[in-house]
DNA sequence: TCGTCAATCACTCAAATGAGTGATTAAACT
DNA sequence: AGTTTAATCACTCATTTGAGTGATTGACGA
């Protein structure tokens, strides 16, 4: 028995020559190919299998929520992402969506195997150029690109570990006055207009 | 001019052995090794290495400080972790302090320098253990542990949005004083006494 | 049927907050 | 020498918030 897979990818063309491709493979086995994953989370359950490839701009459900279909039906299934997309926003969601591998379609066919091979062992194939992001995403040091002061730096992690107004004065020992100036100062630079905002986007976008 | 290659790794028999291995291949350039990372910074600056592969554990000054000292003293510079550790806690330490690479001590030679080239590349090798947790760490998805009912996760989502209680109960056309009752009860249940605190708690713990 | 709980709404009150405006000092840069 | 900037402090005012207390409805399960 090979290694069970399905495609998910609406450019007809493509799906086909990536299903010849692998089925002339003997230790393939292409369990189906799909132009859509509306149906994913059943054809996963029906055909239970080993590897996914998975799109992402597809008509209906975006191959992200692909991801999720699947992995809800069944988690042991490893999804490749295989897509012409490298932006981060649609990176990240598909990898927190549990993708277990990310694939740009300029890969060459030897690597696509190489990728499925990996996955198998456990491993998580990605294009150089993603595993890049993907590491970048870690070392979210301090980006600062808000321009704030050490000061507003230190009084900001106060806030955002929950402290007020007056309590940040006495832990700094200032007034209560200097505290909240400092505070005003660093909403207007992160463009935000209370604390509350200023926290979100600080923890969101990794500021501190 | 080859790749500039510079070592850290305090097993003398290892690190010899592997300046040896680099030093055959012709498009590599042995720029020194050395079995301890405390003039990490300096080396980095003086020779100006492309590549930096670097142990975990040595004496004096970890692994993990070394990336630190390599990436602030030249960013440019890749280091590549070579390492037995694959546990979380030291993996996410060096991610976070600027590795570009995370290869496992059993990688063979072969696969050492096909990560050297995807370094050099713009890639981030990783060996397969490791990319998997890596992805994996993703997929932290809403842990609940504090045991929010919908609404509550509701109203939480609006208040990291930056909402105040008006505009919760506006947007889920409810009354002022039940967005701030709910609020109340969601200050309860994380424990915390102040909108800003449960923001902060929420993000930081993955809640939502 | 009874108890529990989520979700809804109401009222009070003291404290905290955001906004606006303005000022002083010291260091750093031009 | 002049300018900019960070950091400090002060005062006002309307709004928001946290806390306390209490009540009603409807759903769900024991």
């Amino acid at each position: 028995m090979g290694i069970r897979i399905i495609i998910f990818e609406d450019n007809d063309k493509l799906r086909e020559s990536l299903a010849y491709l692998l089925k002339s493979q003997p230790e393939y086995e292409m369990a189906g190919d799909y132009n859509n994953c509306m149906d994913a989370a059943t054809i996963t359950k029906v055909y239970q299998p080993d590897i996914v490839l998975m799109d992402i701009d597809m008509p209906g459900e975006s191959g992200i929520n692909g991801v999720r279909f699947v992995k809800e039906a069944r988690p042991e299934t490893a999804v490749i992402m295989y897509t012409v997309f490298e932006d981060d926003e649609k990176l990240f969601q598909c990898l927190c969506a549990g993708a277990n591998g990310y694939l740009l379609k300029q890969t060459p066919p030897q690597k696509l195997f190489e990728g499925i091979q990996e996955v198998i062992a456990g491993g998580s194939p990605m294009s150089p150029v993603i595993a890049r992001k993907v590491l970048n995403s870690f070392q979210h040091g301090k980006s600062n690109k808000y321009f704030l002061s050490p000061r507003e730096i230190e009084v900001l992690q106060l806030l955002i570990k929950g402290y007020s107004a007056k309590m940040i004065a006495t832990d700094l020992n200032i007034s209560f006055d200097t505290a909240r100036s400092h505070l005003k100062n660093i909403y207007q630079k992160l463009h935000v207009n209370s604390g509350k905002e200023a926290i979100g986007k600080a923890l969101g976008e990794h500021i501190v």
